[in-house]
DNA sequence: CCCTCAATGGAATAAATATTCCATTTTTGC
DNA sequence: GCAAAAATGGAATATTTATTCCATTGAGGG
C-alpha cells in the first residue's frame, strides 16, 4: 500500500528517544547504526553539539549522521536538537558546584537553608526511588480504582499532603472525600465495605489517625498508609503501605517524597480511569 | 598605564563568571546591567541558546548582549558560550545513565511516571536555587519578623502550601492564621496594617486571590507573593515576590520547590524569633 | 561475474547565527 | 542648556553550521 513508512513520526521526548533506540533495528545499516550506539551512549551531548561532532564521535561523516536523524523521523539535527535543548534549558548540569559555592560564600543563611533542603529533597527522591517496589504502587492503585470512595486522613503535617491528594483526584475526576480531623466520629462513620481510606501519618503518629485506621479496618474499608516509618502502630492493618522517608535538615523535613507520590497516584489513577 | 582595562580576561570558568556578575559594577550601562541580571538568573540557558534568544529575554537589543559578553572579557557570545558547553558536556552522563537505566527495564508505567516526577522535582529545586536571589529571601523574612500577624491565603493547589507553612509556622511558635477562602470576606477585614499576608497564587490566577491581595494593599498590610510566573497580575502590589517555578511532566506539577520555600521560611524565622 | 540498488563520503548549497558598523538617542560634564 | 561622550537599536555583513546533492563504493541476487 505505503511507501516504506520508515519512522514515521519523529519521537516528542528524550525518553520517547530512548525507547526507540533501545529497540534499533538490527537491519540499520552500519554507519547509522554506529549513529544510534553513540547516541544512546551520549545522549547528553546532543543539545551542545553539532552535527559534525557527533558524526566525528561517531567515526561517520556529518551527512550519514543526518540520514540517522531523518531515519529516526526528524526532518534533520536541527528537529532532534530542539527536543534536547529544551528539555536542558529547564535542568541544570553543576548542581554540586553550584551548591558549595552558595555556602562557601558568605551567602546569607536563609538562602543557604534553603540549598540543604533542596539538596536533602533530592537525596529523598533519589532514595525513594531506588528503593520503591513496583508492586506496591500497583496494589496501591488498584485499590484505589476499585474504590467506590476514597477517603483522606491526615493531621499536622500529613494535612497538607492529603490537601494536594485531594485535589489532584479531583482534578483528575477521581471521587475523593477529605476529611480534616475535626469531625472524626462523623468521617469514620461514612465508611463503607467498597471504600478506602489513605491516612496519612508520620512519626510520631498522631492518635486521631491511628483512632480512625483501626475504626476503618473494623467496618472492613480497605487501608493504604502513607507514613515514614514502616514502625507505624497500625502498618499491621493496611492492606497496603507506602513508606516515604524524608531527609532532614536539623530536624525539620519538607514533605516531598509524600507529595511526589500522591501525585503520582492521582495522575496513574486519572490515566487508568480514563482508559476504562 | 595602560588602555582601561575593563575585564581585561575572560572568566576561564562558570563559577569564575558568576563570581564576577556578583560583583557587577553599579557603573554598568542600563542594557548590559538587564544582561547581567538575566544572566545570573538563567545562566543554565547559555549553553543551548543563540544571542538571540537571550537578548530578547533581558529585553536587550543583539547587539547589546553582544557587547556584554565583550564587557565580560569575551570576544563574543559564541567565546562565553563554549564555556558553558564544555562544562555541561562533562557533568550530565551520571543522571542521564541513571534514568534511562531505569527507563529500559520494563518497569510499570506508574513507577516511570514517578522517576519522571522526581526527575521534575530536582530540576525545579536546581532551577530555584540556581536563579535564587538571596535579597527577596531576606525581604520576605524581615516582613515576616516584624509582622504583628501572618496571614496565609491560597486556593485550589495553593491552599496544600498554605496548610504547610501555618503547620510549620506554629511548630516554630510564630503567630500566624490560615485563611480557607471560604470566609473571604472576613479574611480580609482582620488585615492590620501591621500584618502581613503571605498570598501563595498559580496561573490561572484564582480570582479569590487576587482579589484578597488588593484587599491588603488597601488597607495598608505588607504582601508576600509566592507564584509560578512574574506575570501575575497582582505582582506590582506585593512587596515581595517569590517565584517558585515548577517543571512539569505531562502537564502536572508537584509543588516541591513552594514547599521545600515555605519551610525555609519558617525554619529560618523559628531560628531569628530564637535568637532575639 | 555482472547488474542493480543501497550505502557512503565529500563537496556544494542553503540556512541560521554571530558579529560589526553606523546613524540616532540618551546621558554626562561643564 | 550646550557640547562631547557614551549608549543604543537596527540593519549589513561575516561566519559558522546544517542540509542536500551526487559521484563513487560496496554488497547481494541472479
Amino acid at each position: 500500500m505505503s511507501t516504506k513508512p520508515e519512522t514515521a513520526q519523529p519521537p516528542r521526548s528524550v525518553s520517547e528517544l530512548l525507547d526507540r533506540l533501545d529497540h534499533i533495528d538490527d537491519s540499520l545499516p552500519k554507519r547509522l547504526r554506529q549513529c544510534a550506539v553513540l547516541l544512546r551512549r551520549n545522549i547528553n551531548l546532543v543539545a551542545v553539539s553539532t552535527v559534525a561532532e557527533m558524526a566525528a564521535l561517531a567515526d561517520v561523516a556529518p551527512s550519514a549522521f543526518m540520514r540517522f536523524c531523518q531515519a529516526l523521523g526528524f526532518s534533520g539535527y536541527s528537529e532532534m536538537q530542539v527536543l534536547f535543548r529544551s528539555e536542558y534549558a529547564q535542568s541544570r548540569p553543576d548542581y554540586d558546584a553550584r551548591l558549595s559555592e552558595l555556602r562557601a560564600k558568605g551567602a546569607p543563611d536563609a538562602t543557604n537553608l534553603f540549598a540543604d533542603f533542596a539538596e536533602a529533597g533530592h537525596k529523598s527522591l533519589i532514595n525513594f526511588t531506588n528503593s520503591l517496589n513496583p508492586d506496591q504502587l500497583e496494589a496501591a492503585l488498584t485499590l484505589l480504582q476499585n474504590a467506590q470512595m476514597t477517603h483522606l486522613f491526615g493531621m499536622r503535617r500529613a494535612y497538607s499532603v492529603t490537601t494536594y491528594f485531594h485535589y489532584m483526584l479531583n482534578k483528575m475526576g477521581v471521587p475523593a472525600m477529605l476529611h480534616s480531623g475535626v469531625g472524626m466520629v462523623a468521617a469514620s462513620a461514612s465508611f463503607r465495605a467498597d471504600d478506602v481510606l489513605f491516612a496519612v501519618t508520620y512519626a510520631p503518629f498522631s492518635s486521631e489517625t491511628l483512632d480512625v485506621v483501626t475504626e476503618a479496618k473494623a467496618r472492613g474499608t480497605k487501608i493504604i498508609l502513607l507514613t515514614d516509618s514502616a514502625d507505624c502502630p497500625v502498618a499491621p492493618e493496611a492492606d497496603v503501605v507506602l513508606v516515604a522517608r524524608e531527609v532532614d535538615v536539623e530536624a525539620f523535613r519538607v514533605p516531598t517524597v509524600s507529595m511526589t507520590l500522591v501525585t503520582t497516584l492521582a495522575v496513574a489513577l486519572g490515566q487508568r480511569v480514563q482508559k476504562e
